[in-house]
RNA sequence: GCGCUCGUAGCUCAACGGAUAGAGCAUCUGACUACGGAUCAGAAGGUUGCAGGUUCGAAUCCUGCCGAGCGCACCA
């Protein structure tokens, strides 16, 4: 800021948060900034004049070896050597918590993902938002948020009845219902009732022995694929409990009472065009029932009664007309729209042959999330889903990963931590200790890869920041690759017949920073970090 | 028809308005009697769908086309 006011000018003009990124191209420094490209124009000098003013007051600084500008005024620095090394210390030291910060510290966070109807198994959709929801609460978490995990069961509704009368056609051996659902996991189900309850075919409240035990079969089910998949909840949210609790017409009658909806042809309507909606939104019907959205009004006001500062959803691009309608139950409700944020994912579809395959419940193909772990695994096929953003869809080809092939990466990775794990038993085996001399770590390898691990917690804030967990294990490839590179160039451990020196403790302890970030990154996502393979 | 999202290497995908658009897989050529070859070095592969615009700078922002997915109920 000195450089601008001893110079007559604003010293307001410059960001209160200077970006300071790690340039792809080495040449180009340890790390830059387009600082002065970014202020110049605002105070009205050339950008390379200010970023010469900047460069002449950076340099000199303890751990800044040089600082030069370049192209248009970007300012390229490199880091002393001792100074780059201390992260290596760093990160030893806080360990598990390397890469945590507190942008949401303080924050309560409501975090709503899947949520699918329990009509059936968790479908390849629903397995793209179970890891990545699930890694996006350990991003926030990792940020510092509390973060409360929840699904949301829609019991209330018409496909609940489908379901059931499905059950009791599977029960009579009958085929299911036109409208209904045909999956074999029905007749499973409609004979785990029966086991339970035989007389349930000639009750006289056989719909509703079967919806009782039917039901709360399928939502075990579902609990018991997500768990296994490494996803759990905090909360499982029935619908059907806000219809009993009367939390529905309360939140119903709160709204008109303080005019939030209005009248119209027989029906109580929510302002939704307000908020990017096509059309405004029936909440009571002219018959005086409810409609679905007034359900979501209700669940919203309970999440508001429980303190939540930030309620996100997390749903398919089938669902993106929610995004008008929650802000606008938001705003009824009398809270800012912006307390309400709707991610939005694009949906999963199935290749086989490079041609894209329509999954449908009718046609029997329909792949769940237990068929892909059946196919790759757990750890694969989170990684699978997580490693994309939710921006585009993503083509998964059941018939190559069926083939157990490395062409997902996150055998690249988790080799990169077995292979850290390996040396670090090597080296207990040969008496070889962790070292502190930092400094002696002055090769290429040795600073691209300190360099890559001082990037991680950045890497952490901005996954939250944006809601991208894709960027850690974006991430963890490119810190994969270098530590590689630093493996083929750098030897660790002495070999027979050399004497250990500082170089090879403090290798060693680089490898053990190393083998912490991979081991911190891969926690975030929820895949696990093996010490062998 | 209207709306949302997307279009990047042969394939699957990255790149918060920055410098020569990057990885993996696939293809080709190489590398250990050394700490895990599930690795590494190198080659090849691109008019970032098309056309304009904004600016020091655009895959990224704006407009219009083209193409794909999804959604457009007093259903849930």
């Amino acid at each position: 800021m000195d450089v601008l006011s001893s110079r007559g000018l604003d010293p307001a003009a410059l960001p209160t948060a200077v970006t300071i990124e790690r340039p792809r191209n080495p040449e180009h420094g340890d790390y830059a900034t387009n600082v002065a490209l970014q202020t110049a124009k605002k105070v009205g000098v050339t950008s390379r004049d200010l970023a010469g003013w900047l460069a002449d007051a950076l340099t000199g600084t303890d751990a800044i070896s040089s600082v030069e500008v370049a192209g248009p005024g970007f300012l390229n620095l490199r880091l002393a050597a001792d100074a780059q090394g201390a992260i290596v210390r760093d990160v030893l030291k806080a360990g598990e918590a390397y890469g945590r910060g507190d942008q949401f510290a303080g924050t309560r966070i409501n975090l709503e993902f899947v949520s699918a109807n329990p009509t059936g198994p968790v479908h390849l959709g629903g397995t793209r938002w179970a890891a990545v929801g699930d890694a996006l609460g350990r991003v926030l978490s990792a940020n510092g948020g509390e973060v409360t995990r929840e699904y949301y069961f829609n019991d209330a509704g018409a496909q609940i009845d489908r379901f059931v009368r499905s059950l009791i056609a599977a029960a009579k051996g009958e085929p299911a219902p036109e409208d209904g659902y045909a999956g074999g996991y029905i007749g499973d189900i409609a004979a785990e009732v029966l086991r339970q309850e035989p007389s349930a075919l000639a009750a006289e409240d056989s719909h509703e022995v079967f919806r009782r035990i039917g039901v709360n079969l399928m939502f075990e089910e579902i609990k018991k694929d997500l768990h296994d998949f490494g996803t759990d909840f905090d909360v499982f949210f029935h619908e059907d409990s806000l219809h009993k609790s009367g939390a529905v017409a309360k939140a119903v009658d709160q709204l008109k009472g303080s005019g939030a909806l209005y009248f119209d042809n027989g029906a109580w309507w929510l302002r939704s065009t307000e908020f990017g909606d096509d059309k405004d939104r029936v909440v009571i019907k002219s018959d005086g029932d409810p409609a679905y959205i007034a359900g979501d009004i209700a669940y919203l006001a309970d999440k508001r009664s429980r303190g939540f500062d930030l309620c996100i959803y997390m749903l398919g691009a089938d669902h993106h007309g929610y995004i008008g309608r929650l802000k606008a139950a938001a705003s009824a409700l009398g809270d800012d729209p912006e307390s309400v944020e709707v991610l939005i994912g694009q949906l999963v579809n199935l290749v086989s042959e490079g041609k894209p395959v329509r999954m449908s419940k009718r046609a029997g193909n329909v792949i769940t999330m237990q068929d892909l772990v059946d196919a790759v695994g757990v750890d694969a096929a989170r990684y699978a889903m997580t490693r994309s953003s939710a921006d585009s869809s993503l083509d998964i080809d059941l018939d190559l990963l069926r083939k157990r092939s490395n062409d997902n990466p996150v055998f690249y990775v988790q080799y990169a931590h077995a292979r850290l794990c390996s040396v670090q038993r090597n080296a207990a085996d040969l008496g070889v200790t962790p070292g502190d001399a930092v400094e002696e770590l002055t090769h290429d390898r040795e600073g691209d890869l300190i360099r890559t691990l001082g990037e991680f917690p950045r890497v952490v804030a901005t996954a939250g920041e944006l809601r991208e967990p894709h960027r850690v294990a974006r991430y963890l490839e490119e810190l994969a690759g270098t530590y590689h590179r630093f493996y083929e160039a750098c030897r660790v451990l002495p070999r027979g017949d050399e004497e250990t020196t500082e170089l090879h403790r403090a290798r060693l302890s680089l490898c053990g920073a190393t083998r912490q970030v991979f081991a911190n990154g891969l926690a975030l996502l929820g895949v696990t970090a093996p010490e062998q393979m």
